[in-house]
DNA sequence: CTTAAATTTGAATAGTGGTTCAATATTCAT
DNA sequence: ATGAATATTGAACCACTATTCAAATTTAAG
């Protein structure tokens, strides 16, 4: 019998990315991706039930990753509730560093998504959020961050911000160092404009 | 001669908020505007070019409001930057506050459309942005804010951070106050999470 | 009342693109 | 080498929907 030649499934992904990155979601042709990935147009269909599940796999690797990662920190005692808010935004920014393609497809489509099919996206997204939110309730515990913090709130608030700044980020890359940006961000989380 | 009856031009541009803030860009079909809007089909483009220009004209009518009452808070001398800034977060919120699926199309569509068609973008809202980022300057001039924030980032943040609060919110209003996320947004940019 | 100009209608059109599937190709076990 | 099982192909299909336009309707003026 005749056995799969390559890794087609990860190249359909990696392709689907760079497309999607480039045109959107709605933008994004499924021959085109085929075209990218090297196979046929039918040949997705045996891969992946339809071009949703296509995007739904994108994110699930994506916050598998994250997840996984950043659960070990949240585990670690010997790390300070600051250091880990700040891992938690080294994790997204060195994930988005380096796929730039990905950090586009994240800023562009992953509120349309959890809108669209708010019980098919996957699951590791609202873990990693969980845990970044036990990460704020430690620091409040040992009185580091301020009690009067809304946990559920910030986070809606970081995440957003964080996505605002990926996104300008990847949409004019030369624009300003990501270094930058990522310490600005640790220092606005951190302290806010005051003085 | 036949005389239009009625203001048809905002009937649509009302029904196109509530059904795109339902079904999203791609989801919101013409025909189902239309007999919300109580008009036919075709009438929709006897009043607007297209389904695109339609959207574009929502995106136009929010931030050409915005802009004008944030550009008479920003010559305002009397104010102070924190409360400019403070002001500015109001803004946004009344308009929000006052229309969910208003919201609801800003969380979603604005940052996908301004990527497809970045020159066709209200001016409006690049405007109002120049005026948020002026304010903070300023407020670094005065030695209120911290000057090694970098305006740039910052207000890519405080929009994504902005954006992210509010789509919670409008997707589940029940869930928690908006009068304490709008307290909440305030705290985070000027003080952060940090006691 | 008649006519002309403009608006409104909604069925028909046309283009698009996700998905299917019959044909072909490849691999492995015997 | 042969055949069975599986993978791959890509042209054709078909559902879907933005847009068009000829006909019907409405209003105002003469």
């Amino acid at each position: 019998m005749r056995v799969r030649e390559g890794n087609k499934e990860k190249a359909i992904i990696e392709a689907a990315v760079k497309v999607i990155a480039e045109n959107g979601y709605y933008g994004a042709k499924i021959h085109k991706i085929a075209e990218l990935a090297g196979v046929a147009t039918g040949s997705i269909y045996s891969y992946y039930e339809n071009k949703l599940q296509i995007i739904f796999a994108i994110f699930d690797n994506v916050w598998k990753e994250l997840y996984g990662k950043l659960e070990l920190v949240e585990q670690d005692a010997s790390i300070s509730p600051s250091q880990k808010l700040e891992a938690l935004i080294d994790l997204v920014f060195n994930l988005f560093t380096e796929n730039q393609d990905l950090a586009l497809v994240f800023a562009h489509e992953q509120n349309v998504l959890i809108r669209d099919y708010p019980d098919r996206f996957t699951p590791y997204f609202e873990k990693f959020i969980q845990t970044g939110q036990d990460i704020i309730s430690q620091g409040i515990a040992s009185g580091v961050f301020n009690p009067s913090v809304n946990v559920f709130i910030l986070r809606k608030y970081l995440m957003g911000g964080i996505s605002g700044c990926i996104q300008a980020w990847a949409l004019d890359p030369a624009g300003y160092s990501l270094a930058e940006i990522r310490d600005q961000l640790k220092l606005l989380a951190h302290k806010g404009v005051n003085l």
